[in-house]
DNA sequence: CGAACGCTTGACATTTGTCAAACGGCGTGG
DNA sequence: CCACGCCGTTTGACAAATGTCAAGCGTTCG
């Protein structure tokens, strides 16, 4: 299945010279081949004739590293490009004027980010990575462009958003609808399905993010998801250590998760 | 402003005549215009130029009736078409298994219905009609076909799903980090924006949804619901009187909502 | 090696849910 | 037109889930 070595490799940048770069803001850009990626098929590619492939290809004009911590998006930001994560973890949230932030979903290698912002013309979410990351940098304009050309593209990039408004939606029933303990078992579910579609064990895996950026997403405390986990624990559902997760009984995670099957896509 | 006959017929169905349907799912069909249609500038055609307004007819090539309580889309129903609301008020709600239902969103003249469904095909989501309701029935091939043609068609149905999303994240802010009270107020003010854009009192209207649906919305008990605008009548927020509101206060309302806006878009 | 940060756990407070009863408006049928 | 019954709503008393505050521990990173 999976050992500790895959395990912190899973979403690592790949190997490359390191540059420097802003405190916040982060990377210099190189150029980028969607007909070489690994990701072809959960990204924006997914359906794509050979022979179009390379229109593909210059759409994506360049990469860009993100490095732990920083930000890729800030909500407010102009709208204009599309990111496609190639590697790495990446959260995304909203806040409120208090200083409240609800985190709105967690990203991983394959996913598209930054179409919300397509209606206002700006962002509405910030983007701030969980662990170094690349990103591939797609012109709006272009993708609009290249897609009327595309039918494949434009079909592809209608499923991603439609995706991301069921994913929504799944996240809302569990706001809205679910316990603690059954929004608990069905994030951990949701990764675990996420990760086995990126060929790593669908039993063992890293958290990227703090027990506080569950809770937010979760709409918990992160007491309360701390309990949960230790609970979970004891019952033998799970074997937990820090960031480090082991589903033992993916059953009866799926029974707690209650009606809900382990959360929606993505 | 807006007096009792007006608010009747807010959203109410165009005379017309009245077909007869089945138990369930409703409406004999006939043709329909957007060029002629006075939610032009909020639907579809939005930012058409004039001379492309002829295709976008095409599109749309019938309404459809539903009446009260009727339902237009079954969750898991195939997914072949978009909805354009003439007029009326729907309810979309996604069902866990054990029957739990949360309501997704309201919708009224204007909104787009059904693209949750593109990803998989599938719609997602039942739609019920919460008061005789109107449809425009949009082939989303032909959608499709003629939007890769028109930029602007384009343009507008990319942003009418961008808009789909960050209206489920404010609802997922709301879900996740407001109080009773916050969403509630924040869900007055979101109404009251919305029966204001389209040309509607701000200040007085009809709820057309029960407590239960509201709650559902909320992720609140219908005690709870009914508790808190007991409260906000109290604190002369309000005046309230089973399905008819008055927003006494928007300033304080906008307060109670606390950070946010009172939701966000739709 | 030390400080900062993230995590766990406990005691207690608060919010919201649950169960129950009663009211009232609305629509239906007599 | 009126009476009855149903459904939606209100309100109360109580229960349960989750949040808050606080203390202490372990890891990790500089």
């Amino acid at each position: 299945m999976l050992n500790a070595e895959m395990l912190r490799e899973t979403t690592a940048p790949l190997a490359g010279s390191m540059e420097r770069c802003g405190p916040e803001r982060a990377g210099q850009a190189w150029r980028a081949q969607c007909s070489a990626c690994s990701m072809q098929n959960l990204c924006l590619p997914r359906g794509i004739q050979p022979g179009d492939l390379k229109l593909i290809d210059e759409l994506v004009y360049t990469q860009r590293r993100v490095k732990r911590g920083q930000t890729l998006i800030e909500a407010g930001d102009p709208f204009r490009n599309l990111y496609g994560l190639r590697s790495g973890f990446l959260k995304s949230f909203v806040s409120a004027e208090d200083g409240r932030e609800q985190v709105i979903g967690f990203h991983m290698a394959g996913d598209i980010v930054g179409f919300e912002g397509i209606d206002s013309d700006r962002h509405s979410r910030t983007l701030t990575a969980l662990e170094d990351s690349e990103v591939c940098i797609v012109l709006f304009h272009n993708l609009e462009r290249t897609a009327a050309r595309v039918p494949a593209l434009q079909r592809q990039f209608y499923r991603m958003m439609s995706r991301e408004i069921v994913r929504e939606q799944g996240l809302m029933m569990l706001l809205g609808a679910m316990s603690a303990e059954e929004r608990m078992a069905a994030f951990l579910l949701n990764l675990s399905r996420r990760f086995a579609a990126r060929g790593f064990s669908q039993h063992e895996f890293n958290l990227r993010m703090t027990r506080e950026e569950i809770g937010s997403y979760l709409g918990l405390t992160l007491e309360t998801v701390s309990r949960g986990f230790s609970r979970f624990q004891e019952r033998g559902l799970i074997d937990i250590k820090q960031r480090r997760v082991k589903l033992l009984d993916m059953n009866l995670l799926e029974r707690t998760a209650g009606g809900r099957k382990g959360d929606t896509a993505n």
